[in-house]
RNA sequence: GACCCCAUCGUCUAGCCAGGUCGAGGACACCGGCCUUUCACGCCGGCAACACGGGUUCAAAUCCCGUUGGGGUCGCCA
């Protein structure tokens, strides 16, 4: 073991990145600054279904706006890689066989529907809810003989039946879990990838991480990490669970209720510097009480110990104040830069361009008609709203049909470019049971506010996905209150 | 529901660990005023909190217990 700090952030590359990554991962960057160590980004991508590259770009982007640096990582490379967790298969299988054949991990035949099966019964008995330990008395070599015949089965963790499990967490101390309500969690899936569970611990073992710098829900998983470490003979990190980002109703923070995506930060114009500065004060307080400072201010004066553990809501209007602090202190130039690297770049113009050219006779034209592209909600005039409604539905019904769209067809979109979108869109007509004319039409004065627009799909390729989400959650909130 | 975590203004928080200096400080939002051709910025002022109940103590926002409330977890997701 080094004695630098060495921390992690270890993203699930299944979706837009999130803020929360960043809120995380701005206190793993940051502790291991202050300590003159290593910050590394490892790549979880073991849920082979979910993960894509699109996703993983994405974060990758997404972190280097704000500046989170990493000194290791699937890019950059490091002499603990490789970083990416679907390039580690071979090491996660080398070791659950140790844990295997020394007794502390077996494996489960257990089916699917078995499994269901059991938590129905579980839940209608009122017990508590988990793996029943079917699999752990069968004999080894019956197992040996089953899994060499290649009947289909995952490894589970065997965890002691009695006594006590005793976790530490930096800030909040010794935590207990009595083991009898600890099932026996999966270590290896049936395809051979191992589980978030498996997976964190070897690689934090195996790239010397000091200190595991994550969520507060990973709380109730510490006692089988732990186990874990005790199992393989090897000594834990230190564990700091931060608090939880939490909506404006107090619940974990979620895109339902409160923008998540760095995506969409960065497109609604806020300052990479001041989402850090903001993101911060979630919890923890500049020794002088000073509520505006760089992340080189954070470096200097973080202390892990200093964190509150209350889960403080993610408060867009303090942010968007702080935001403007920070624009105001900027020259014109500073700005402009901004502007053109963050929301207006040539290359966006590039991409309008195209699209109304044919659809303007004079230059000025172009403000006037391209107008939808600049701003972010939009205002629905008295026209555009019953444009929003779809043929024969009512406003209510026609929310529904706009959130549904958003939710279940849009939202899953990672490669927000026409080609992808009219598959999405068309597929989501038929769920729906409407003829493509019935939807585009409301659609397409949700994300642009006019009836009359260049393609839909190209349209909305180049609005991008966040200005596509804020306009239509915006749609659909109007209509709510049309009734 | 079971288990675990948490609990100061509506929100972010200082104070709590080492109990008296707290008739609880700062910030956002809100309200009022000043500045100002308007708006905004900025400045000044105001509103507003120790969840509740026990205990320990000369003394509790600070320590202990309970209640209540909020949150998380209970996936071959992370």
């Amino acid at each position: 073991m080094t004695d630098t700090v060495r921390t992690r952030i270890a993203p699930s590359p299944t979706g837009d990145p999130h803020v929360g990554t960043a809120y995380v991962a701005l206190f793993n960057y940051a502790f291991a600054r202050r300590h003159g160590g290593q910050f590394v980004l490892r790549i979880e991508d073991t849920d082979r279904r979910r993960s894509n590259a699109a996703s993983e770009r994405m974060i990758f982007e997404a972190l280097r706006w704000l500046g989170l640096e990493w000194d290791e990582g699937p890019d950059v490379g490091g002499p603990y890689g490789p970083y990416r967790q679907s390039e580690r298969s071979e090491i996660y299988r080398e070791h659950v066989e140790k844990l295997v054949a020394s007794g502390a991990a077996y494996p489960c035949f257990c089916t699917t529907e078995r499994l269901k099966a059991l938590r129905a019964e579980q839940r209608e008995k009122k017990l508590p809810i988990g793996y029943d330990g079917h699999c752990r008395s069968i004999p080894p070599e019956e197992a040996r003989r089953r899994r060499d015949a290649g009947e289909p089965h995952v490894i589970r963790l065997a965890m002691p039946r009695e006594g006590e499990s005793v976790v530490n967490d930096l800030l909040r101390g010794e935590i207990r879990f009595a083991n009898s309500q600890i099932d026996d969690q999966i270590l290896l899936k049936s395809d051979g990838f191992p589980t978030y569970h498996l997976a964190n611990v070897v690689d934090d073992h195996l790239m010397e991480i000091t200190h595991v710098i994550r969520a507060e829900e990973w709380i109730s998983s510490l006692p089988k990490h732990v186990r874990l470490y005790e199992a393989f003979g090897w000594a834990p990190p230190v564990f700091c669970h931060l608090p939880l980002l939490r909506n404006p109703d107090t619940s974990k923070i979620s895109k339902r209720k409160n923008p998540v995506s760095l995506n969409y930060y960065r497109r609604a114009g806020y300052l990479p510097e001041a989402l850090l500065n903001y993101l911060a004060l979630m919890g923890w307080t500049m020794p002088d009480e000073r509520e505006e400072f760089s992340l080189g201010e954070l470096v200097k004066n973080i202390d892990l110990g200093d964190i509150r553990l209350g889960g403080p809501v993610f408060d867009l209007t303090k942010l968007t104040w702080l935001n403007g602090r920070y624009l105001r202190r900027m020259s014109p130039e500073e700005i402009l830069e901004r502007l053109r690297r963050d929301l207006y770049s040539d290359e966006y113009f590039l991409r309008i361009l195209p699209l109304v050219r044919e659809r303007i006779d004079t230059l000025e034209q172009f403000a006037e008609y391209s107008q939808f592209f600049f701003t972010g909600t939009l205002e629905y005039g008295e026209a555009a709203r019953k444009k929003l409604l779809v043929k024969g539905r009512t406003a209510p019904q026609s929310a529904k049909i706009l959130r549904v769209l958003l939710e279940e067809a849009l939202d899953p979109v990672m490669e927000w470019d026409a080609a992808h979108l009219e598959p999405a869109v068309r597929t989501a007509c038929e769920k729906a049971g409407l003829t493509p004319k019935e939807l585009f039409m409301p659609l397409r004065v949700a994300v642009t506010g006019r009836p009359a627009t260049p393609p839909l799909f190209d349209t909305m390729e180049v609005l991008g996905k966040e200005t596509c989400r804020r306009r239509l959650r915006h749609a659909v909130e109007l209509l709510r209150s049309m009734k």
